[in-house]
DNA sequence: CTGTTAGCGCATTCAC
DNA sequence: GTGAATGCGCTAACAG
């Protein structure tokens, strides 16, 4: 029951309208465009009441065909589940919004094929423009976008061989913070944790400046751009340089492998085990919880046994304790650990090792895990902005905005 | 450089593909439309050879003007920072793909007021049906959609006055188990957190089934369907049933309403101080809290500035110390109540509250919440499976498909 | 088997 | 000021 008018029974079509109002069709479509001066204030009335009676709404397909532009961009995300996604994607609405456009959000899963589809999709619904947080894919499936197909701008990550806007962390700056973070309150063992890098630029990024602080070339400025291309030196960080000789490690954390996380996991346990006691006869429940440990989450599948397992720097035990603390390059990572890390050694875990990470998941809070909060709001905006102006025909060079990172200090680092 | 063909100058039209291959754009259409028994392989060859050739991609929109259907479906998330929201998404892109559908994101992030403006936008869009998790209005918003207006399938809560599809949690069944739970290992004095419940039909069936377990009368079979309409019954839980007189409480958390939520955090914190020391002296600050009781449940009506502070049963302080929990509703309520009970009570929590939700967030593990997992992804599933159904036509009554939650337990009841 | 003829709902010249 | 005609890219009868 209730006032809903008949309604619904077939959409009104802008003929009916003008039918409606007893005038042609191209007054309503000059009302619709708010071409109002050029209506009489008696017609426009009319044609106001026709549409209220008939609950018409324009089809913006139809508009959008004859036009030539449908108000509809792409948002091509890699994975969801990731908060940082979710956050970004506020950004990317509310500037949509205001702008007047209509994002198309698509899941990739992780999955590249999905990807490539949803791409394919997009394309073919015309949508003027996209912005993507590509999977570690190259050029490849990007294909139809960037330079020759249609407007994109990349988030977080830069695409090998695509040229496109990109706005993200200022990586660099980022890593830094939070190594030196970690070196300013005491840590002299750093492991800075992340998933494969060859593909993801900002991955890089992170890594590589995290590795320069730890050799004590930190100081330098940014040099060029974000590039994100060549970062081929695999030189361990292996310390020594100024930080009265820290020791800086970089594990690969491949979470979608099973096999390959549980051996990353167990040369990190070794690690700490290894700095475990902080006086001398050390670990002996240490090892019981060690046997339950590695088999804990992730030991189903050992999917396709490859290995990108460990590209670390050497571990050694040195006389005086040390003080390890964890560098999570982003919040899954992140999660892996806390989780690993509580199983093995309870609920205590941080008195044991320190976790920092760039990311600021729900979580961090709750578990006193210091991190580096994103601006993933404003990237999303900004990215936004960014394409928009793409579509409206701006024709400058490929800028690239790098935004900052906040450093919140909790518990796990603080002492 | 690369294969990138001319492309993109101005994507080819069917048209294009037409000339180039030396025939009609009937034949193309057909080619694309897979009648291809209808096809010469000769043509059919010169056809794959011209589309090929040219990069072309059929233009959705128009298929769509002209055929009446886009494939198109609108997916209304009421918040996407509850991962539930997340998780259900996954279950709808995966249902979407294996039928063909192409669904269009749109993010309420809690505004009614977007509510609204995305579900004009979609049936601008002309979307052949949406399914929706709604905020708490009523059917005004959702007049375009459901019975006259296109399909459409409610996702975790219905909607007054609307009668459409429905697939979500068996919330009965869950909050028993829950409660039951709780109630088996020991808890006598149990909150059960709920964010205002007027308005969504999840939380109010989760908050009856509490409150009927708590009284005694949880046996009872289930009556009747899923109705979740004439869920009447206010009859408040004040416990003394049976369960050796364990008392349960409701307690209404407005998230979004900082000054609400810290009271009733304060009430909250009064019951937990007075079962506090465990030996004798207790209750005083309890006969406070018992002030506000009574009057529960779903005294709506008041709308705005009410005070949905505390709905809760009579708080009676007993002799003995008893054990106390709390039921969170969903994981954004569990997630307030981790963060201010970690605030107050310190990293060792758990030890004086136990906490047991509905939702299980990522941090569930880590922290050792137990929890009542749903099944979300399914629920995706199911939904979009029900709307494509009624796309197709079907035309049965409203149909109802409630899903049953998994207990996860984990140390924060487990003892 | 294959090409022709009409529109889908709307925005645009271009006359009146 | 206002309205008729034309076509966007594509599908759907109808003929050949």
């Amino acid at each position: 029951m209730s006032t809903t008018p008949p309604a619904a029974a077939r959409r009104a079509t802008i003929t009916d309208v003008a039918r409606e109002a007893g005038t042609g069709k191209t007054s309503i479509s000059r009302y619709l465009n708010g071409e109002m001066s050029v209506l009489s204030p008696e017609l426009r009335a009319r044609i106001e009441a026709a549409i209220e009676r008939l609950d018409y709404q324009p089809n913006q397909m139809a508009r959008g065909l004859k036009r030539g532009r449908n108000r509809l961009i792409g948002m091509l995300l890699a994975d969801l589940t990731n908060p940082y996604s979710v956050e970004v994607l506020q950004g990317v609405e509310a500037a949509c919004h205001a702008l007047g456009l209509m994002p198309l959000i698509c899941h990739a899963a992780n999955e590249v094929e999905m990807e490539r589809r949803y791409l394919q999709l997009l394309t073919t619904y015309r949508v003027e423009g996209v912005i993507v947080n590509a999977l570690g894919v190259r050029e490849e499936t990007l294909r139809p976008v960037g330079g020759g197909g249609i407007p994109a701008v990349l988030v977080d990550r830069s695409v090998e061989g695509l040229v496109a806007d990109m706005v993200g962390l200022d990586n660099r700056a980022a890593a830094e913070l939070g190594t030196r973070h970690l070196l300013d309150n005491g840590f002299d063992d750093i492991w800075f944790v992340v998933q494969p890098f060859e593909q993801i630029s900002s991955r890089q990024l992170r890594e590589a400046a995290f590795r320069e602080v730890m050799s004590g070339e930190g100081g330098k400025g940014r040099e060029g751009g974000p590039g994100g291309k060549g970062e081929g030196s695999r030189t361990g960080g292996k310390g020594n340089g100024d930080k009265g000789g820290a020791r800086g490690h970089t594990l690969v954390l491949n979470l979608a492998e099973p096999a390959a996380v549980e051996r990353a996991l167990a040369e990190l346990d070794r690690a700490i085990d290894a700095v475990g006691g902080s006086g001398g006869a050390v670990s002996s429940a240490a090892d019981n919880a060690a046997r339950s440990a590695t088999d804990n989450a992730t030991d189903n599948a050992t999917d396709n046994a490859t290995d990108n397992a460990t590209v670390t720097a050497a571990v050694r035990a040195i006389g005086k304790p040390s003080r390890i603390a964890l560098f999570a390059a982003n919040a899954p990572v992140a999660l892996c650990l806390a989780l690993h890390l509580k199983a093995r050694y309870g609920v205590d875990w941080q008195a044991r090792v320190a976790l920092l990470s760039i990311d600021d998941p729900e979580w961090a809070e709750l578990t006193g895990v210091t991190t580096i909060r994103q601006p993933t709001y404003e990237i999303g905006y900004r990215a936004v902005e960014f394409l928009h102006e793409r579509i409206e025909g701006v024709q400058t060079t490929a800028r690239d905005c790098l935004l900052p990172g906040e450093l919140i200090i909790r518990a796990s680092t603080s002492r």
